[in-house]
DNA sequence: AACTATCTCAACCGCCGCGAT
DNA sequence: TATCGCGGCGGTTGAGATAGT
């Protein structure tokens, strides 16, 4: 949908387009989709529900662009919405906020959600706050589709210390390779669509929503990619301590803030295989092109009891489709 | 081409915490 | 202190898209 949403609101100066919504009319005013809204609704009862329509996500995003967001209950009917509060802030905070990015997840992002997950569990909205652009909702879609596929092909919890093990020694450190393999070809390759900017005369919109610096999530990602090194206990540590001690300035989504980033030099790139977590296997790159069961023959992880799925279904290189659609 | 299975993701629901009264 | 309304969060659902047969 994304191409027709993107032309569609292109047209509209929006940022996106809900995919059941009619073409609209640049031309169209508020006023006008008001009263479409309106009449609308009288069909329908008081509160509508269901996919937004353009003239809805028009009234929502020229209100905050003049009044700023907040207190969506009063929004909603001052801005002539039949929408119940809750759903204006999730459609704006999820899908019409300027800087909402859309596109594949990255193998960085893939890797801190991975890294953060591991760490806080399902605080999607606090692993939100990590990765700039992306809403708690997309990566609880991506957790729930991607990892949890992977968990249940590995018939094992996906909150188990066998997944977690899979993750952090096999899916990380492939992650890791393909990031180092971008940045050897010269970045760039997949860079997720950024809804563009919009004229926000609002102070608190334009303050809130400008400014944000992807660079911290490469480099972020990547300290998560250095620190995955091995250490002597034998079980996998969080790599994520050595990026808490510059949480404050590094994980604030919306700051411009990248002068307190610790010094962790970065050395992804070069010849040598990766080191994985918690384990003195190295991983050598034609490793990383095989299939799951070969991986984990690969780790000497404990054996994994395969679900009924051709092993060609447990290929990492879903990771990697990913990059190239 | 038609049908089915699977995947994706926008949207809703219920719960909880917090502040105002 | 109790109650109420609101905002925020995590879990779930279902329609549409896509892939496979």
């Amino acid at each position: 949908m994304d191409m027709d949403k993107e032309f569609y609101m292109a047209g509209m100066g929006m940022v996106a387009a809900p995919a059941m919504s009619p073409a609209g009319s640049s031309a169209m005013t508020t006023e006008v989709a008001i009263a479409a809204v309106a009449t609308a609704s009288e069909d329908e009862g008081d509160l509508r529900r269901g996919p937004w329509t353009a003239q809805e996500d028009m009234l929502l995003v020229d209100y905050i662009s003049r009044h700023g967001e907040g207190r969506w209950n009063s929004l909603a009917r001052c801005a002539g919405l039949r929408r119940t509060g809750k759903s204006c802030r999730l459609r704006w905070l999820n899908y019409l906020r300027p800087d909402v990015r859309r596109g594949n997840i990255t193998p960085e992002e893939q890797l801190l959600i991975l890294e953060l997950h591991s760490r806080w569990g399902n605080r999607w909205s606090k692993i939100a706050q990590c990765i700039p652009g992306r809403t708690d909702n997309e990566i609880k879609n991506y957790w729930r589709t991607r990892v949890q596929k992977h968990a249940r092909q590995l018939r094992c919890d996906v909150n188990s210390d066998r997944f977690r093990d899979v993750v952090r020694r096999v899916w990380m450190p492939r992650l890791v390779e393909r990031m180092q393999a971008d940045a050897a070809a010269g970045a760039g390759a997949d860079v997720p669509v950024m809804a563009p900017a919009r004229t926000m005369s609002s102070p608190a919109a334009t303050s809130q929503y400008h400014n944000v610096d992807h660079a911290n999530i490469s480099e972020l990602s990547r300290t998560v990619a250095v620190t995955m090194s091995p250490d002597t206990s034998g079980t996998p540590r969080s790599s994520l301590s050595t990026v808490e001690t510059s949480q404050g300035a590094y994980f604030s989504p919306w700051g411009a803030a990248t002068a307190n980033v610790h010094s962790t030099p970065v050395e992804c790139a070069g010849g040598g295989g990766l080191a994985m977590a918690g384990h003195d296997h190295v991983i050598q790159g034609d490793e990383l092109s095989g299939s799951w069961s070969d991986l984990l023959a690969a780790t000497n992880l404990p054996e994994f009891e395969l679900g009924d799925f051709d092993d060609n279904l447990w290929s990492l290189e879903d990771v990697y489709l990913q990059q190239s659609c």
